[in-house]
DNA sequence: TGACTTTTGTTAGATGTCTAACTATACTCC
DNA sequence: GGAGTATAGTTAGACATCTAACAAAAGTCA
């Protein structure tokens, strides 16, 4: 049970974390988690988007995106705008505040992805990210899809 | 953002906990989460421990190991004793209904083997093996080491 | 058109996790 | 041997996350 797969797993994604955690706290943004910074993103790409939309892309259910969006709204990040197509759909934006953030968060994703890709060469990451595919495919891979599973046994 | 290391990252792990959670459910211990069966694991193999020894396996902080204690022995699987040692120490024993659990364990934790494993060759898995350990080296790995860095920054 | 179903988002409640702070005991060293 | 430090656990409070249940609007279809 020491050094198997799922113990690597663990180590290396607890390690990529916390290190977004501290990247997110040395620039200011004290309380944010990986998750925000994962609605933050869809947001600087597509500029609005959907509960259901940032659920998806932050693969986290329903409530959490909830939860997640309320607080960057009460930081000022983000806010909530009714759709004008769908009644029961909420459009989230991003307010000045929330776009003043994208040079510091392009910065930090640069440092991420060199402090994950540190020590490997190119093949070996190649390989790294083919065989972490590999080990994925067969089972869904998207969290949605994971409610509809639980839902459909029923 | 879409393919890289961080995503495969949590996705493989997402998915590994979550099969080991639906593993320990279907086999009837429905409360129980992977860190539970990290507190067994040590358990069946060393007969007792301290909840230092505990932490530092499951890689959990203190106060999360002693909820994880709590959990484990209202549900009657383990038991606190004092240690006749260290005054400030406690150690943790299983119960006989503890004892019971680990064939059931002992095939959860081989179903789960065979699922992570599931579709890579001996060599791939080695090779995954040896490069998800080279990303790991040069950053600490253990949750202790963490809380230390953190404690001797002020 | 109206009933049934699906979809969107929120609320409620639980849980695992963390940091900070505390108590109590053990260790160190002059 | 007593003061200061380190270590073992717990408590308190916060937070991201989940499932279950709900309200409201949209879609489906006879």
């Amino acid at each position: 049970m020491q050094r198997n797969l799922g113990h690597l797993l663990s180590l290396a994604h607890e390690r990529a974390e916390r290190r977004l955690s501290d990247e997110l706290a040395a620039a200011g943004l004290k309380g944010l988690a990986p998750s925000h910074g994962d609605v933050l993103a869809l947001l600087f790409r597509k500029g609005e988007a959907t509960m259901h939309e940032i659920a998806a892309f932050a693969r986290r259910t329903k409530p959490t995106t909830t939860i997640l969006v309320d607080k960057l709204e009460a930081l000022g990040y983000v806010a909530r705008v009714p759709s004008t197509t769908d009644a029961r759909s909420v459009v989230v934006r991003l307010t000045p505040e929330g776009a003043a953030l994208r040079p510091a968060f392009d910065a930090i994703s640069r440092r991420f992805v060199r402090f994950l890709y540190a020590g490997l060469s190119r093949e070996e990451a190649e390989t790294l990210e083919r065989l972490l595919g590999k080990t994925l495919s067969g089972t869904s891979a998207k969290r949605t899809s994971n409610l509809e599973r639980r839902r459909s046994r029923l």
